[in-house]
RNA sequence: GGGGGUGCUCCGGAGAUGGCGAGCCGGGCCAGACUGUAAAUCUGGUGCUUUUAGCUGAGUAGGUUCGAAUCCUACCACCCCCA
């Protein structure tokens, strides 16, 4: 067994656990940053160590298959032998970017044709090759190939489209397991739960994908612009499904309030690109609340961009400074903010870990909802 | 000291040759959005008010005219040329 629940809380689904990987150990509940091609904008891999504490990143098949290519990623010895990253890797499989892409692709039984966003060449994914793509890229958990479908989605073709993915997720399932990873490592499939908003589909979906007996589960499908009561509602439904004993993964999720929320039903894992796009946007995420730094009235503000950060950089420089940053457009506004944000959300998995071996989770996550969703502003200065 | 030219929005540019101007483009500034990254991106606002509209404004002060940013006079500022 290669995942381990250590806690679980009396209160809610929430649990802790260590997933066990080729490249390490994973403690979950878990956030992991979004590198999706081959970087996570803006950082350095020694800072997503010190101070983020990233256990994993993921990529993305779709970019690097573009770009740079699966040659020159064999050749690098794979993903982790290319960025000289020497944790574990998750690549999303490219079915995001059938939704993310839509008016660039054509979808059919066999798969999709994608429009290269880079030079417009055609390029075809199978279930097939993108299995096998996956195998060069190296990462150690690989996702298999559906369809995130957009909201709204009508039901006949959230249904169409959800039959359709479990087809794929069948031929994924054969490929992978008729191959092997060119690394010598291992790798684990995780097959996606959609079904889009609809409760007898989420079911019926859950229900497939479960009877894969998969290493772990991932819900597809969510945080595409769906309210967020249907969000948890579709995520609760599905964690009763699911195994229990297998890491699930909340794909493209979230906020930190929906984190909190998602750990509370059952999910293990997310991933989002909210704290670094986010960051580059000048939106950063405290404990306290968000701040919007690029916001004038932080112009004269010299108090720390967050005193409680494990991260230096939020500890040493002023929001002042931060915000001039942004409005001078320098690149080092970008990186002290990505920074700041990837620790944050690194802490709150952490905190939210430490609590549920505690025992106290309910009770902090309780609190913490209070303060998340907060707007901070400077207070005017006294006259 | 003499001659010529130019002055309107926070800045720059375009346009405006007596009547369709509170008015174009870019920048700046002020906000907002962003959820398995086509994203250091995108959207909106940016004279005042009681906002389906009204008011005020064109370097300053006067004048001509039914009507002036536009024509005339004086002054001011800046630019160019001559001394």
């Amino acid at each position: 067994m290669q995942f381990t629940i250590h806690a679980q809380d009396p209160r809610s689904k929430a649990r802790a656990g260590i997933l066990e990987t080729a490249h390490g150990p994973i403690e979950t509940p878990i956030f992991m940053p979004v590198g999706t091609q081959g970087t996570v904008k803006a950082l350095h891999w020694s800072e997503l160590k010190d101070p983020v504490r990233a256990q994993i990143v993921l990529g993305n098949t779709y970019h690097l298959y573009l770009r740079p290519g699966l040659e020159v990623l064999q050749r690098a010895g794979g993903l982790h032998g290319f960025t000289g990253w020497d944790r574990p890797f998750l690549t999303d499989s490219g079915g995001y970017q059938v939704y993310s892409l839509g008016d660039r692709r054509k979808l059919t039984e066999e798969g999709a044709v994608f429009a290269s966003h880079i030079d417009g060449s055609k390029h075809l994914f199978t279930p097939e090759n993108v299995m096998d793509t996956q195998r060069i890229i190296g990462a150690d958990i690989v996702m298999a190939f559906d369809e995130c479908t957009p909201y709204p989605c009508e039901y006949g073709y959230a249904q169409k489209s959800m039959e359709r993915t479990h087809r794929w997720l069948a031929r994924c399932w054969k490929r992978f397991h008729e191959t092997a990873c060119p690394y010598g490592h291992e790798q684990m499939l995780f097959p996606i739960v959609q079904g889009s908003v609809y409760p007898d589909l989420r079911r019926a979906s859950a229900e497939y994908v479960a009877s894969f007996d998969a290493p772990g589960n991932a819900i597809g499908g969510l945080s595409v612009g769906e309210p967020h009561e249907d969000m948890y509602a579709m995520t609760d439904q599905v964690t009763d499904i699911l195994p229990a004993d297998r890491p699930r993964y909340l794909m493209g999720v979230g906020t930190p309030l929906n984190i909190l929320e998602g750990i509370s039903l059952g999910i293990d894992m997310f991933d989002c690109v909210l704290p670094t796009r986010n960051a580059r946007h000048g939106v950063l995420y405290t404990a306290e609340g968000i701040v919007q730094i690029k916001n004038s009235c932080w112009k004269d503000d010299f108090s720390p961009i967050d005193a409680q950060s494990l991260a230096a950089t939020s500890r040493l420089h002023s929001k002042a400074y931060l915000r001039h940053l942004f409005v001078s457009q320098e690149f080092l506004a970008l990186q002290i903010a990505s920074i700041h944000n990837l620790s944050f959300f690194l802490w709150l998995a952490r905190e939210a870990r430490a609590h549920l071996l505690a025992g106290d989770f309910s009770d902090w996550k309780a609190e913490m909802v209070g303060k998340l969703g907060r707007r901070l502003s400077a207070t005017p200065p006294s006259t």
